[in-house]
DNA sequence: CAAAGGTTGTGTAAATTATCACATCCTGAA
DNA sequence: TTCAGGATGTGATAATTTACACAACCTTTG
């Protein structure tokens, strides 16, 4: 069934089904149709049923998708079915509000270390998590196997922090800062950008 | 030269060739290549080039293009060449990290005015705004004539809140809260979740 | 001036992505 | 049991997006 590589485009999709899949759940919700789902999350039904069958056939005909066993499913084909441990890089204002967002353990991820190079920052505990200096940082996250960062230092140092980050293993980073990394093919990268976003919508405004 | 609409999936790139071209003039560089800034970013030299011509002929063949003249057009293409006034709804941790962040006014964009709707919130004044009660929302908005709103509320408030923001006369909405809003036609909705970037990357981890 | 080197802008071909359409199958009711 | 209604999974088709290739042009150097 996995004969060929499955598109990143589709992959990009499938955090956004099991998303609304998640909230439909919590709502009661056990059964569910493509043509519903996609009305949800403004995706037509035809590229729903499609992108899920490339991993399977998860749903009966005439009656639509079983909400728990697609949730089930989609956990386990992005690898959210266990807990990834992340490194945050940077407790300053976004670093922080990052290290008490709940969300993230409710969807399989966990932020176990922190790490600033302010020394006034080190020491603090940020939602029971103390800071520890940058000086430790390739050491421990090697020592703990962390595979995942988010990075929300300057934009200036964030290039330099990264090379620590893949010297140390690191193999997903979530950057914040306004600046694109360079890194080798084995690490992956996702850029988060306000500005980007908004000035993709002021495009089309008057 | 504006004939057939240009596909958005162009729009969206052009954000991050700003980005790229405001980081080189900060560091002084005043020439540049479609090959030079691809490199940079990561998109091919030919994609850029094809870009640009959509909007104009920029460049100089055998020298390349003006830094600071192809940030004066991006800017003007995407609307950036003047301040946009924005609401916060939300001023919980990420509002509140959000509210500080210095990047939105270097690049057109201003915090003006910031809501919530706990009473112990209101009053607060954050990076020199102060918090106002949402039953203030919709007429304060409205004044301002506001076209562009930053959503950081909880999950189960968005839609309603979005509504209402729909009625102050907002056209463009950066949206926090994990789930997808429905709005018309002529209101423009970008999403920024941190698990959406994760899983996508996780699906590529062992 | 002439020639070399380099880069743009763009028509065209290739690749990728999305849509359509329907055979197939399941459910429930008569 | 049989039939109607409804939803899936998927091959074929259409649309979109990217890559290629090169004429045209600018600059610099000798
Ligand atoms: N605040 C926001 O809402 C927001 C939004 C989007 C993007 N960003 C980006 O996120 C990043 C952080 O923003 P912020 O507002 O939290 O800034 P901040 O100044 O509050 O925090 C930056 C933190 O990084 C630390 N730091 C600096 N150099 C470091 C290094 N070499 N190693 C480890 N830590 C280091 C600083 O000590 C500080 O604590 C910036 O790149 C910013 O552009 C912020
Ligand atoms: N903190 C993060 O790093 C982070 C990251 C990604 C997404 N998010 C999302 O952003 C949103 C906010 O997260 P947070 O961590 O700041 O939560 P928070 O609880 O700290 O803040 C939410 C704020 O919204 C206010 N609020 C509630 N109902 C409101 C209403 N009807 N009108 C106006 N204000 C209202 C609350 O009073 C509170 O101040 C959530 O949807 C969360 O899922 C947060």
């Amino acid at each position: 069934m996995n004969e060929k590589t499955i598109p990143d485009i589709v992959i990009g999709r499938l955090p956004r089904y099991l998303q609304a899949l998640e909230h439909m759940l919590q709502q009661g919700c056990t059964v569910t149709s493509s043509k519903e789902l996609g009305e949800k999350i403004g995706i037509s039904a035809a590229q729903i049923r499609k992108d899920l069958s490339q991993y399977g056939e998860f749903g009966k005909q005439g009656k639509g998708y079983s909400v728990p066993f697609l949730v089930h499913k989609l956990q386990q084909i992005l690898k959210v079915d266990r807990i990834w441990d992340m490194a945050l890089i940077g407790a300053g204002n976004l670093g922080k509000a990052i290290a008490y967002y709940q969300g993230f353990i409710d969807h399989g991820f966990r932020v176990a270390l922190i790490f600033d190079s302010d020394p006034q920052k080190v020491g603090q505990v940020i939602n029971e998590i103390p800071v520890l200096h940058t000086s430790m940082m390739i050491e421990t996250i090697q020592t703990h196997q962390i595979k995942i960062a988010m990075l929300t230092v300057p934009a200036q140092v964030a290039q330099s922090v990264t090379n620590q980050l893949i010297q140390a293993g690191v193999k997903a980073i979530l950057n914040y800062a306004p600046i694109t990394l360079t890194v080798p093919d084995d690490v992956h990268v996702q850029y988060i950008d306000p500005i980007i976003h908004l000035q993709r919508m002021t495009y089309y405004l008057d």
